[in-house]
RNA sequence: UGGGGUGUCGCCAAGUGGUAAGGCACCGGAUUUUGGUUCCGGCAUUCGGGGGUUCGAAUCCCUCCACCCCAG
């Protein structure tokens, strides 16, 4: 098939990689259809949602390019499958990622099948990485890479979708929306919880469930130097936010759900907070599973540097120790350049 | 009640006559499509109170107050 016999739709957030990808596509000869997902529209405390603004944004460069352009609601299903999840996992005192169930769930899921629906042939998005059969790679820019947050997307799914900043870096990016005169070439990062914007995750839980104070304890000298104001909203190896002082930075090392209980330390060599081995739930692999034992990298969190490591069966075993391997983060493994699965950290 | 010790930013903590280090916390910003991390900037006209000595004191003297420890 032709590209000009191809129906694309675009996921466009109204950001400036969206927006490029999107010119792209039109420059490339694809039939394009610019898609707002509307996944989220509630104004939370201290921030309204920026939802209208981003809509508008998104909706000014369909104009500008000349594109159909279409609105996607998901905000039933986004709240089920991705904030339901969030909040479920920090009620019971792991840290979530969010943004890889929404991926999972919605974009790579629930908006390819709408699109299909719609005519569409191929799905497009503005991440960066890149697609080659059904594989999912990493990202030409290696400081924007992405796939971190893709892993958990199906082979299926990547066969039916376009991600046109695979081989660009940021900055070539930034131009070439500039260049073309994109009305959101100079628009923000954007940060935070995907679609919902810069709130505070504590702000955020904080309407959906009811939190307890309780005592932060220094897991050394086992007094409580200090109280929380609920203890899902610490996670492991956070420094900020703790209210207690003096000497070195405390470090939270810990949580005891049942008992309400922060731990932390001062000492940064905390065994609780450097592991090794970690146990995998949830596993997924892109394409098929690799043999046992195969020489991987892996990335514990977003932007964290690779480290090899050999999976067997469920169990990671890291090369070097890593720090704060959170129970509910993903670890996202990798062969070279391709992103071959992941699992999310269990206990 | 005797004897000893301590009292510097919310917390740790330098500083013993020359005009208040640093760290933590906190606040602001940068980085980052999760949480978190990291980075940069801000943060005591004032040293428990009151007197005094001195050109000049948190630093010396007097006195009061508070807390701690050891004796009883």
């Amino acid at each position: 098939m032709t590209s000009a016999a191809t129906k694309v739709f675009v996921g466009m957030s109204g950001g400036v990689d969206s927006s490029l990808s999107a010119a792209l596509l039109k420059e490339q000869g694809y039939d394009v259809t610019g898609v707002y997902m509307k996944n989220w529209s509630q104004d939370l405390p201290g921030m309204k949602c920026p939802w209208a603004e981003d809509l508008a944004d998104a909706k000014r460069v369909a104009v500008q390019l000349g594109i159909d352009f279409k609105v996607f609601d998901f905000e039933q299903e986004y709240r089920d499958k991705v904030v339901q999840y969030m909040i479920d996992e920090y009620t019971i005192g792991r840290t979530p990622n969010p943004d890889i169930m929404c991926n999972q769930e919605v974009k790579f899921k629930l908006f390819l099948e709408t699109a299909l629906e719609n005519g569409a042939d191929m799905i497009a998005t503005g991440h960066y990485a890149r697609v080659d059969n059904g594989r999912l790679l990493k990202a030409k820019d290696d400081n924007k890479d992405q796939t971190y947050f893709l892993y958990r997307v199906t082979e299926e799914a990547l066969s039916k979708t376009l991600f046109p900043l695979g081989d660009f870096r940021k900055p070539e990016v930034r131009q070439m929306a500039e260049e073309r005169g994109l009305t959101t070439a100079g628009k923000k990062e954007s940060m935070g919880i995907c679609f919902v914007g810069q709130v505070g995750i504590r702000d955020f839980l904080s309407q959906y469930v009811e939190t307890v104070p309780g005592d932060i304890v220094d897991k050394q000298s086992q007094k409580a130097i200090g109280q929380h104001d609920g203890a899902i909203f610490y996670t492991l190896g956070q420094r900020h936010g703790l209210n207690v002082g003096g000497g070195l930075p405390y470090y939270v090392v810990g949580k005891d759900m049942s008992r309400n209980i922060v731990y932390v330390s001062q000492n940064i060599e905390d065994e609780s907070i450097w592991r090794r081995k970690v146990t995998l739930q949830n596993i997924h692999w892109i394409g098929e599973k690799p043999k046992d034992d195969i020489q991987l990298q892996v990335r514990i969190r977003h932007r964290a540097p690779l480290v090899a490591a050999k999976l067997q069966d469920r169990t990671l075993e890291l090369q070097e120790s890593q720090r704060a391997v959170t129970p509910g983060q993903s670890v996202v493994l990798y062969h070279g350049d391709e992103c071959v699965g992941g699992g999310i950290v269990a206990e």
